[in-house]
DNA sequence: CTATTGATGTTCT
DNA sequence: GAACATCAATAGA
């Protein structure tokens, strides 16, 4: 396994942490796997949970680099960000190829399919045992672990999912040809 | 395969 | 009241 990080690793430009995370690994108390999508999501990005300026909910966003954001999303699932190096900006975490802890993901997802643990935003959260009580929680120490990518990958853009405005910024990364992806990528 | 709908906490209007 | 960074179940082509 390549080098865990530390936190000056998170502390860049959100673009450029969107991009350094496909293909690096994120591990919640040794469940997780190689991230394979992700979205930036910027400080005055109409799109931003941070749009609209702090809240109690986004609070986590306009915290530290190297911090998660969770949130509730349509009031059942929770959803992880990776807080990045300017106030009120962050990734979105989509999915992951899972690698370790995979009966735990099983128990915690009710299925079988492997590339149903993760394969979306509230999937893993699920499988991984995120939720709010991770809000604001540091990345680079236990009981997460965040690990660089092992070589260069084959990235992909493309618009992001499920929102509204600013449709139209290429700002969902992913890994090409993973069958592990919340969705195809539009060609 | 695509389209529709129910679930439902928090934020926004 | 409406919208929402979602998902699973169901109906239809």
């Amino acid at each position: 396994m390549s080098k865990r990080v530390s936190q000056d690793w998170f502390d860049r430009p959100v673009l450029d942490l969107a991009s350094a995370l496909i293909g690096a690994r994120v591990f919640f108390d040794d469940v997780g796997g190689m991230i394979v999508e992700c979205e930036a999501y910027a400080r005055h990005d109409p799109a931003a949970h941070s749009f609209a300026g702090k809240t109690a909910r986004n609070a986590s966003m306009f915290g530290p680099a190297g911090h998660a954001y969770v949130y509730r999303s349509y009031g059942i699932h929770w959803c992880m960000n990776f807080v990045a190096q300017e106030e009120g900006a962050g990734v979105l975490i989509r999915a992951l190829a899972p690698e370790r802890g995979l009966e735990r993901m099983a128990e915690r997802r009710g299925v079988e399919d492997v590339e149903l643990f993760c394969s979306g935003p509230g999937k893993l959260t699920q499988a991984l045992g995120v939720s709010n009580a991770q809000d604001g929680a540091a990345l680079f120490r236990k009981p997460f672990a965040v690990y660089a990518p092992e070589a260069a990958v084959e990235m992909i853009t493309g618009p992001r999912i499920g929102i509204s405005r600013a449709v139209d910024l290429p700002w969902r990364f992913g890994l090409k040809g993973s069958p592990f992806l919340s969705r195809a990528f539009p060609k």
